[in-house]
DNA sequence: TTTTTCTTGTGATTTAGGTCACATGCAGGG
DNA sequence: CCCTGCATGTGACCTAAATCACAAGAAAAA
């Protein structure tokens, strides 16, 4: 396969198929064909050979992909083979709920540190034993605890405040909860992933409306 | 302006520039221009005249948009201008910090019913006075309560069940919190969005791997 | 009134991504 | 050992979306 660049769908779908092949090895199931993963993650079966060939060669002809081999070499290409840390900040509802959310440490996710600015938080512990800091020390504890993702989970209007601390780190990848187009300088090679379940509401609410 | 498809990508942009939009009313602006707004919205300035081209001409030539009159026709387009009714199942942590965040009431989504399996929750009131009740009476409830969309945070192996108890409401529209791809059969109205943090952060670590 | 400036709206172009279709090659049966 | 069946890997094709570039039109200045 010749050097190309990767589409970002292909990533969020090896994502997918990492997910369901979980489900197959789960269930026991030792080789599984594009056609029927295929099917299990809604998407094309071409699509799934393609998205594969931009990494190598894992399936055998006339056979398929053996299961536990393929989860493997998708966990590899996802960088899943490792623990992340990661540090979040604004312990509010969601923010608490995140952090004791059972499927991030499955997923080889850690939180290792966490922050907020109300001072009636600021000291606290969590459930997990992990202790609220104050924002103000984003940059020393997260380089005392190896922070590598940052969390966003504030309200709109300190979000921005939050990522630039996190940019200062230097933090690399940052997923954004909160409902602002985070600004980041060029060149910094911090990637920004939003989940904006907003927007997913608005999305539903015009086809509700329209189509 | 012709009748064409809409990209479903205009649609989540839509959302973005209303969001944009909703802040410089807060800042007492009158009037934004595409380029502006594009910053704001971290896109490409024609990419917004396109998006708007589809619904018809909102703009004045040579003086930009009025942005109290865009955000209304945006919201309008969205299908903002109404209130929307949210049934929401699986009251854990994640299902309670939503039924308490802002952002929805403000948004004009409004919770009006709650579900969960666990005899340890079911009847007992939340901070907002919603009640819980079993998912067995999720069909009889959402009717009663004329819930529109459906809202899933149980765990991935409860998430298809709730699906379909949803799509028997029937509830035209679902987003899924759980990290499973719901199967939704052909020709039921239905539309679902997925709120998946985990593909958001394999993208992350994807990138701080690799790229 | 005429000119200049500015920004929209949109056809044309480019780029990117998804799908198709078939040759390749492995495995199992006769 | 050969033949048949099956699923991959991939080049060719097709579709869709993003960007460019410019004409049209409005306001302000001269």
């Amino acid at each position: 396969m010749k050097f190309l660049k990767i589409p970002s769908a292909t990533i969020t779908r090896l994502s997918l198929y990492s997910r369901a092949l979980e489900e197959l090895v789960q269930e026991q199931v030792p080789v599984v064909s594009s056609k029927r993963l295929a099917e299990l993650c809604g998407v094309n079966p071409a699509q799934i050979r393609k998205d594969l060939a931009y990494f190598g060669q894992f399936g055998v002809r006339g056979v398929g992909y053996y299961v536990k081999e393929l989860l493997f070499d998708i966990k590899k290409i996802l960088g899943l083979n490792k623990e992340w840390n990661l540090a979040i900040v604004g312990m509010g509802n969601l923010g608490c709920a995140l952090v004791a959310h059972e499927n991030f440490p499955k997923q080889g996710y850690k939180f290792v540190c966490a922050f907020d600015n109300d001072p009636m938080k600021i000291g606290h512990r969590l459930a997990t034993g992990l202790e609220i800091h104050p924002v103000d020390r984003l940059e020393e504890v997260c380089r005392q605890t190896g922070a590598e993702i940052g969390v966003i989970c504030t309200p709109a209007d300190a979000a921005q405040e939050v990522a630039n601390r996190m940019l200062a780190v230097p933090l690399k990848g940052i997923l954004n909860f909160a409902p602002v187009q985070l600004q980041c300088p060029e060149g910094v090679g911090c990637k920004v992933e939003n989940v904006d379940f907003t927007v997913k509401l608005d999305n539903l609410a015009y086809h509700l409306t329209a189509g």
